[in-house]
RNA sequence: GCCCCCAUCGUCUAGGGGACCAGGACGUGGCCCUUUCAAGGCCAAGACGGGAGUUCGAAUCUCCCUGGGGGCACCA
């Protein structure tokens, strides 16, 4: 029987086991713009694994790729992951044992462990130009062959020498892989990978401008930063036989290794991308990148609950829990293997839900912006009044301004006549409701819901109408809106001398 | 083209040989509540991709096919 990993779907069954050394994990982004929500799942789960096992969860910062380096992104990076909650214990701001945290503070190691493989011909000085080698890699395809033809890897030393000369010394240092053979990986996941050899690469690990590619940082900083399990997308599965390749020829013990599926497109082509995201059938587009959604009123809890959903279920039927409840349950096992289609509309409900849960005091906080943002001066007290009337009624934040700006509106047009005049009434009932309303409400001592009902919906039968024919009239003659929150409330919020003064209004239209 | 991964309602998922004529959620439709819109409650439609095995018994294990995804850079 093959070594079977506590998290294994295919070989084994155990479900929640303690890892049998300390949990040190990392995420590790590169600074190349914007943070994408796939990134961030694969952060989460990451911390989500780290905080369930008490271990220390790393951010490390990838930016050897200078040609695509942006500074700005680091930022963005960890004020979205702070935005979500997922907080770091060693990484950029926090320092930390084991640092630096930038790779490109890191190259003098790197360098020395390109070198160290080259002393011990495990790796070796390529000279292709770009040039021959985007040929070699179109005939090698056409062939059915993968990547570099190794060309570089056996040169007699006179041709070295020519070579240098020729360059000026610029080389690449790729690594050698063995030749024959297979190399299997254990996914904690999927269980062995295994890889016939030639399909692997002699991968680049030093670039001619002596910066290191990903293959050699990371596994040199994986291997110094003693990171114990490594989760990463699965778009990565077919350099883990290279990597562990790596390991071994470092002598060093591979971290285990999980590959997290990737989020597809909602047409369901292709992985989830900025370009290729398109519109939601409502035709909204489709967020991708982290502060889009943040930007599209969604609240943190919900969208990491969000992410928790897709690729990983609680257990329980349930579709609603916390961040503690995930951190106490997190478990790999419990990762579905199939990548998935992104459920916006999922993600739509679920804000709904925290939204209607939430704290009305920190809703009009969130909210006042939003308001401001619209151009309405917002009055706080009237605020206060407002979020009960909407906060059922939004799904993201943005919403409450087609649902609550009526309340902030400086200026006010009466309703067209079609508008104010509801179904099998006329010119003529309709003033009668507003007069009758206009005489009852003048004589009102209090403006509040309970009394404004209680004065108010009497008329119905008075006047032998449907309840949806007075209070109709009186919506639509009050806020110029056929849909609104609950009458009462909305009058009460606008105010005596507001309604009344829009019910004259509204006579007047009828005249 | 080559290599690798994956496969349950439209979508996200539960499922670990008998508890499954397959459960939950979103969405959709209907009803209730109701002054409009929400929220809430109830109900409904809706899936094991196909074929061979293994087994007394398969959504579940194996193989093949098909489909989807990922990778094949001096990017990560």
């Amino acid at each position: 029987m093959p070594h079977l990993s506590p998290y294994c779907h295919k070989e084994c069954h155990t479900v929640t086991e303690k890892p049998d050394v300390p949990v040190r994990v990392r995420f590790a982004p590169s600074p190349t713009g914007p943070i994408h929500i796939g990134g961030i799942r694969t952060a989460l789960f990451t911390w989500l694994f780290a905080r369930h096992h008490g271990g220390v969860f790393i951010l490390r910062i990838e930016d050897t790729d200078r040609k695509r380096y942006d500074p700005g992104s680091i930022e963005l990076i960890t004020e979205g992951l702070r935005w979500l909650g997922i907080d770091w214990d060693e990484g950029p701001e926090v320092g930390g044992e084991y640092g630096p945290y930038f790779q490109s503070e890191r190259t003098a190691l790197y360098r020395q462990w390109a070198n160290w493989l080259l002393d011990r011909n495990l790796a070796y000085r390529c000279y292709c130009t770009p040039e021959r080698l985007q040929q070699v890699r179109e005939e090698q395809r056409a062939k059915g062959l993968t990547g570099y033809d190794r060309h570089c890897r056996n040169l007699t030393p006179a041709e070295r020498a020519r070579l240098e000369a020729e360059t000026g010394g610029q080389y690449v240092i790729r690594f050698k892989m063995p030749l024959e053979g297979s190399t299997t990986v254990h996914d904690m996941l999927r269980g062995d990978i295994t890889f016939d050899n030639t399909q692997l690469q002699d991968l680049v690990l030093l670039k001619s401008d002596g910066y290191p590619t990903y293959h050699l940082t990371n596994v040199v900083d994986d291997h110094f930063m003693q990171i114990s399990h490594i989760m990463r997308a699965e778009e990565w599965i077919s350099t883990a036989p290279i990597h562990k390749n790596m390991y071994d020829a470092f002598g060093w013990q591979m971290p285990k290794i999980a590959h997290l599926p990737v989020i597809l497109n909602p047409s369901g082509k292709g992985k989830l991308s900025k370009r290729s995201a398109g519109f939601t059938d409502g035709g909204r587009k489709v967020p991708v990148l982290l502060h889009e959604f943040r930007e599209a009123g969604y609240l943190p809890e919900a969208i990491v609950n969000f992410l928790t959903n897709i690729g990983w279920s609680f257990g329980d039927d349930r579709e609603v829990f916390s961040v503690d409840e995930t951190i106490a349950r997190f478990d790999l096992s419990r990762v579905n293997l199939a990548s998935s289609i992104f459920p916006l509309e999922k993600l739509d409900w679920l804000n709904g839900v925290y939204i209607r849960e939430m704290d009305p005091d920190r809703l009009a906080g969130l909210l006042k912006p939003v308001f401001e943002d619209a151009g309405y001066v917002v009055d706080d007290d009237r605020l206060r009044q407002v979020i009960p009337l909407v906060q059922a009624r939004i799904k993201t934040l943005p919403d409450v301004v087609d649902k609550g700006g009526l309340f902030f509106r400086a200026d006010f047009t009466p309703p067209p006549l079609d508008a104010l005049i509801q179904k099998q009434m006329d010119a003529a009932s309709t003033r009668t409701v507003l007069q009758r309303a206009l005489e009852t409400l003048d004589a009102l001592p209090d403006f509040d819901a309970e009394t404004l009902e209680g004065a108010l919906r009497p008329l119905v039968a008075e006047l032998g109408l449907k309840p949806g024919q007075v209070f109709g009239t009186l919506r639509e003659a009050t806020t110029a809106e056929p849909v609104t929150p609950p009458l009462f409330d909305t009058m009460a919020v606008l105010g005596r001398e507001t309604v009344l003064a829009r019910i004259r209004q509204a006579v007047d239209v009828l005249c």
